[in-house]
DNA sequence: AACGACATGACAATCATTCTCACGAGCAGT
DNA sequence: ACTGCTCGTGAGAATGATTGTCATGTCGTT
């Protein structure tokens, strides 16, 4: 991924907010819907599925777009799995935060932790580092996973 | 990547340590000298152009495969950045630990944070998950870049 | 020195994601 | 509603990091 910056005249103030999202189309309303049925993280492919098995006709393009787009606007999750592959979800909580995820079944939990962000800005300050950010995301096992996991043990 | 569970019988404790390193090789010392010369992230690729420019005849694949064994071996840190590619760097630290990483040059500070760790590890069992593991990687602008761009933006 | 398990390397294959570009559809202005 | 200017879409090709294949080389042991 090449990271330019338009040399030249700045735009007076885009706005990130909504970029490369002019317009409200069909298919953005259905992916946006697609999304509000699923609570936990999907791929880009998982939810093109989810649409076409829904009948709905979207282009695999558009929906790798517009899950972009809308990730940029800050209105979708992102988490990047450890097979590489970028998984979507629809925010609950607005503003930053962070997540507890289940490793089996994707049961996911937003959580804010102010004492989390302190500590971490403070350990980057003490250390000359500004301007800065973080990835931060806790991985388990839900109480329904553990349950299962334990039963399995047990024969 | 595919989730395979050998299923039949265990092997008595492979002592996960030396996954796929058995022996010793020019390849693999090659490997880690050309990580030892080095203290920011670099991709496989990155790696691989090094060695060859330093003379070495090392496979592209061997490198991939070592860096990759390596890392399973906790010998190396591994960082996948926000372009997808996995980046690997000699670990200072030994154990669990954290990065605080310049966005700009990739000069890294590794530290530990017990009240971090406990915070997350408190949190994540509040809500009944267990078996618990995290990602945690904090990113700005080093003293250095941040002047260079202060310099940058006074024209 | 001989042997058998592993590791290597050249190259093909995968596969998620991005690019291309002709075409269709929002939407502001009339 | 009509026009026009863009932007968004879709089908398929292209990209590019990573992984698979398999014949051959090498390590560590006997
Ligand atoms: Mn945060
Ligand atoms: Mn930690
Ligand atoms: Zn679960
Ligand atoms: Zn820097």
């Amino acid at each position: 991924m090449t990271r330019h910056g338009s040399p030249g005249m700045e735009v007076p103030t885009p706005m990130r907010e909504n970029r490369g999202m002019q317009r409200n189309t069909r298919q953005r309303s259905a992916i946006l819907e697609a999304l509000s049925r699923q609570d936990d993280f999907r791929s880009a492919q998982q939810i093109h599925e989810q649409m076409r098995a829904d009948g709905e006709t979207v282009g695999l393009a558009t929906v790798y777009r517009n899950l972009q787009a809308l990730a940029q606007s800050d209105r979708l999750d992102v988490l990047v799995g450890d097979d590489g592959e970028t998984r979507y979800r629809q925010c609950e909580a607005t503003g930053h935060h962070h997540h507890l995820v289940c490793r089996e079944c994707g049961r996911t939990v937003e959580f804010l932790a102010p004492e989390l962000e302190a500590a971490m800005s403070r350990i980057a300050r003490e250390q000359g580092y500004t301007d800065l950010d973080h990835t931060l995301e806790v991985f388990g096992l839900c109480t329904g996973c553990e349950a299962a996991r334990a039963e399995a043990t047990a024969r």
